[in-house]
DNA sequence: GTGGGATTTGTGTACGTACACAAAAGTACT
DNA sequence: AGTACTTTTGTGTACGTACACAAATCCCAC
């Protein structure tokens, strides 16, 4: 590690002051052409790097983070994102970093208009916005764009908008695995299903979509002759997704292996233990606490988990870097890993350590 | 985030100067009996943190860090934990960190001896260790135990040890995961084999125990009738692998699964490969070049992954936090996500992004 | 060329901690 | 009580950056 260069050394090196120098590192204007020439080309002769810590201890700005995410309910899938938001909140613990969310009912247009107005008229520094519904979303980027406040997407992207950052996963990859997995797991020629969420026009639909094509290439492409069921069941109605699961089981005693395409794997895995039925792989999405329970036990066989905790540390960690250091920093659209959970290794998954 | 208290607040309410806070927060001696305890009391009451950031600045060390693992093969096993060293030294790179490499070979026991010797004569901050031989770690452990020098296990533990910090994994619990792999990769009632490296007295041999232990465990409980074959296989020269392998694949026709307990499962893949033997499935361990090649290909049908630059990674970044702040931090002992990869996640497999 | 406004440049201070050094208090012994 | 020494305490400075403010320079109309 060379000596490291510093504001003062580029000033001198450029023939200027050390002041100049810090206006054309932060494009705070007001710098003469001849002196933005001579330090920028200092700079990257030298390969200047500001001092993370010195410069963290100057800034004495407050910034502040609204994070528009649905509603996060303890130990379901928006809460992981949370606990990583919250978790690099604490990490930043020695800037001044104040959060705020503006949470959402998923399956509320109306909420979810009204969360994103509240947003832009309280101007904050920075947004994470989990989007859900696209329309509405886009409608909040563009004003934030206007506003030049930076946002950073995490769980999923709507198509033709220009995050600051953008957290997911490839739904496409993610379905492949799935059906990998379900393909593995289910022995003899028996028929595979896909159950998705009945209220597919808003939660994570874009997921869904991608998910299913994913899904079905697999099995386009390694088994041809197999029969791919698609159902969908009531994600909020305990009775309602009762009696489409079983009726859906009766009706297709041939399925052995059971594609759920969100995060609800558990309901059909309570329903199908109540009623005895043991044969049947189940394959669902994230790890939220009801589906560790009944990964333990035997009753979900995999779960595709797409990293909602470092989705969400990196959030807010790669906002504080635009902010403060206004580092455009080059990868903008971040796939996230697809980790594989069966029982044996769940005990020691963690998304991250110290 | 409440306003933090500084060390000056805590003099002004402990009644001291702010030089004896610090001196106490630093364990720097030279602290009167009443001052300590003053101190502690608003300590603890405030809940202190120090500041990272300024820390970071005022302190003018420099420190040396060791690291005494294998010979780090570009793109094999340990040149992953090396990954991971490299990238956190990056990442501190406004502390003044000096890292030295004392590479030792695998199988030679007294180039360890060699260079564990080194080690201890040069005194460094701190040291990280991928031990590989027991006495020569307990020996050299116990040396810098007695120089009072913090060092790190990354890889695997040796027991007895105290380390200031280890990563691992739970080797029987992978041993478990890879034999469940297997378990669903086989259809029918075939039998499965495990491949062990012929110098197990060497190569992180007590992980190969573990995991051997932990694949048995398996299928002692989920199909005791199974037949499990085991062979040692040369590692070191590809002649007599090949011999080995071949010769073990004529004399057992029937298995359909076999496990590589190290992360040679390519070298047993290629010869299966280039005999057009396609019907087994094979499982092994960390995700080298070679491995990588042999999952996208499809033949290697699973690999077991310790997050080994994570494990460089966190060694770093933990020492550092031990030199610099002597932070004790709560768990010393660090069991890693057992990572399962096939080819369907794999082009999307990260350790850490940005 | 001079005045005056706009633009550009330089300087000084604050941030919170670590540590060296100086000062003060305590202790033991004559 | 005074001396010599040790232990404890307090103070001042440096770290590298950000930014406010003062100073210098430039530009143009008269």
């Amino acid at each position: 590690m060379a000596k490291q260069v510093k504001i003062k050394d580029i000033a001198r090196m450029a023939g200027v002051s050390a002041g100049t120098v810090d206006r054309i590192l932060h494009n705070r204007g007001n710098v003469s052409r001849t002196s933005r020439e001579a330090v920028e080309r200092v700079l990257s002769e030298t390969g200047y790097r500001y001092n993370i810590h010195t410069s963290a201890v100057s800034l004495r700005k407050e910034y502040r983070i609204v994070i528009a995410i649905p509603t996060a309910i303890k130990g379901e899938y928006w809460d992981s994102i949370r606990t990583g938001i919250e978790h690099a909140i604490d990490e930043y613990s020695d800037i001044s970093i104040v959060r705020e969310y503006a949470y959402y009912n998923q399956f509320d247009i109306y909420s979810c208009r009204a969360s994103f107005k509240s947003i832009t008229e309280s101007s904050p520094n920075a947004v994470i916005i989990g989007p859900t519904f696209a329309s509405e979303t886009r409608e909040l980027c563009s004003e934030l764009d206007r506003m030049k406040i930076p946002y950073a997407f995490v769980d999923s992207v709507i198509d033709g908008l220009n995050p600051t950052l953008s957290f997911s996963c490839d739904q496409r990859t993610c379905g492949l695995t799935v059906a990998r997995l379900l393909h593995l797991m289910t022995p003899g020629g028996q028929d595979f299903a896909i159950l998705s969420s009945r209220r597919t026009g808003n939660e994570r639909s874009n997921n869904s979509l991608a998910r299913k094509a994913g899904f079905m290439e697999y099995f386009g492409r390694n088994c041809p002759e197999k029969n791919i069921r698609e159902v969908k069941f009531s994600v909020l109605d305990p009775q309602e997704s009762e009696r489409d699961v079983l009726k859906f089981i009766e009706e297709n005693p041939d399925v052995r292996g059971i594609a759920v395409l969100n995060s609800r794997g558990f309901i059909v895995a309570d329903i199908l233990e109540k009623r005895g039925i043991g044969n049947v792989s189940l394959v669902c999405f994230d790890l939220t606490d009801n589906n560790r329970r009944c990964i333990s036990k035997g009753t979900i066989s995999a779960v595709i988990c797409q990293r909602p905790e470092l989705q969400g540390f990196y959030a807010v960690s790669g906002l504080i870097r635009n902010l403060l250091y206004n580092q455009e920093d080059g990868q903008k659209e971040h796939l996230m890993p697809i980790d594989i959970i069966i029982a044996e290794n769940l005990p020691y998954y963690k998304e991250y350590l110290p």
